[in-house]
DNA sequence: CGCGATTTGTGCACGCCTTCACAAGCGCCT
DNA sequence: AGGCGCTTGTGAAGGCGTGCACAAATCGCG
């Protein structure tokens, strides 16, 4: 996509690892591969073959081993990877040792839900300020948290660090939000309001949308559909996949 | 205007645009367009130029005109596209004609923001039931919809030909649900537990992970951080990019 | 100490996707 | 009618990602 090429640099000494420039199919990965190592360290195993890791992350093991050879990780042939190993390499190369703080604007029906939600905590975030414009919610107490006016956003972004934020606001009110929260120095933005941000282009956005997914999943009922009534179409036989073919990555 | 190309099955006539194999990544963005299509609808544009119509989806427009012609779209040289008409073309490939019908298993945190969102409606759905288990939630009521025992979840699936089903349970449920919702019959699923649905291949699954989005955004934070860190790293002016970089498609 | 079993790391080929660049088509204006 | 400007549709090229297949490395055991 865009940005990247630092390239070399190659005044970097060889001890620490640098900062290696993956593939972003390859760091789209790397999350459900730690949620896999995760539940594998929780059941005791010490190793894992890139064979295990790949089916519990759902994953071809080829894919997987060439991931991992981009962040130059430590397998040991012939036994596997060190699972306590690549945890700490994964988390690390996701900078999710540095506990991230989060905002989140909207405090409405979606909002609220995620305001409840512990696995922000579990997983290497930590938010710290809720917002919104709506009188009547500002004040309340969600999860010891107090949801505050957006006015303020500025000056707690500053005091926090905040460097992510998250819209769950009206579509309409969207991109209003995002200026918002850019001009508050938040460069990560999450959002899941249908439509499109513009922000610089130093400023990250990643958008989830709901009736998107299911558009998607209509589009192959909808093929599934129109094979089955075909004559030629072979029924549910034919199709020759290995995996559940999913979003790829992105990427999704 | 010749459009062939769905690989096989010759015995199609040459009328109806019978239905054409899309690239994957065109169909993720389909629904973008169809968003954006619709907004210009309500602002009372009649046509749109590939131009315009890329900007406000946020894309390349030699993709988006690569992307419609895939689909054998009806635009006018000098002129643009005819916006009503591929309103029209898109929610018919998407099958969004039929108003799907969706239930969503696990009527908790989230499940009750998602039973209370007005955009299903709005872009071509139909909740028509939940579900949960726990005591205290069956026979709720939410946003005119009772909460059902998921143990009726076939009988139900079958009377209303639910084919998409979205679930919103605790991870540790999550594979148990999914396997009664295959065996209930639905063919689509849209997942929003963390961890890997394995259903047969007939069924598709996509999903949605909060942690893994923002653990994305987290290593884009890390990058950044490095870069500006880095003597030989040009500052935020060496970014040479057009579109602020997103995921892609696919994807999700 | 050597050998075989096992598993990683990767070179390579292939296919998909993106992007450029431009000819062909269309409407409008003169 | 003719020409001109605008926009689509697409051929071609390049880049990226995937998966195969195998050599290299490591361990355990005899
Ligand atoms: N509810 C869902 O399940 C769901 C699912 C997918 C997407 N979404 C999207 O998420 C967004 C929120 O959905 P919702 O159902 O929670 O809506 P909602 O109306 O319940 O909540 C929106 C909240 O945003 C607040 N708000 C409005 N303008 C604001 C501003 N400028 N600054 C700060 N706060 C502001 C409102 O006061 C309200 O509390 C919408 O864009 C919706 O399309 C919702
Ligand atoms: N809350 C969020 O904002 C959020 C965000 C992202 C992902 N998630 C994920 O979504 C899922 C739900 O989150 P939540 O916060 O709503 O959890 P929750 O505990 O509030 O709700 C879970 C609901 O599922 C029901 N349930 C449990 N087992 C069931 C079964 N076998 N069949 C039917 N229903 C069952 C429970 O009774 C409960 O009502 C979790 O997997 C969570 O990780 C939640």
């Amino acid at each position: 996509m865009s940005q990247q090429r630092h390239g070399s640099t190659p005044g970097e000494a060889g001890g620490v690892p640098a900062f290696p420039d993956l593939p972003e199919a390859t760091i789209a990965r790397l999350p459900e591969y730690l949620r896999a190592l995760h539940h594998l360290a929780e059941t005791g195993a010490e190793t894992v073959s890139s064979e295990g890791l790949a089916a519990a992350a759902g994953v071809n093991s080829a894919k997987l081993r060439k991931d991992l050879s981009h962040l130059g990780s430590y397998g040991t042939r012939g036994v596997g990877y060190d699972v306590s190993l690549l945890v700490a390499q994964i988390e690390y190369i996701l900078g999710l040792d540095e506990n991230r703080a989060v905002c989140l604007v909207g405090v409405g029906n979606l909002g609220h839900a995620l305001a409840g939600y512990a696995g922000f905590a579990s997983r290497g975030f930590r938010v710290v300020a809720l917002f919104d414009t709506d009188p009547r919610k500002v004040g309340e107490q969600i999860n010891g948290l107090t949801v505050r006016h957006i006015d303020d956003l500025e000056r707690i972004a500053a005091e926090e660090s905040i460097a992510i934020g998250v819209i769950a606001t009206p579509p309409g009110t969207a991109q209003t939000v995002a200026d918002a929260l850019v001009a508050a120095g938040v460069t990560s933005i999450l959002n899941f309001a249908p439509g499109v941000l513009s922000v610089p282009s130093n400023v990250d956005v990643r958008k989830v949308d709901l009736a998107i997914e299911l558009q998607i999943l209509s589009f192959h009922e909808h093929r599934k559909a129109s094979l089955t009534a075909l004559p030629g179409g072979r029924s549910a036989a034919a199709s020759p996949d290995k995996l559940p073919d999913n979003q790829k990555a992105v990427g999704s």
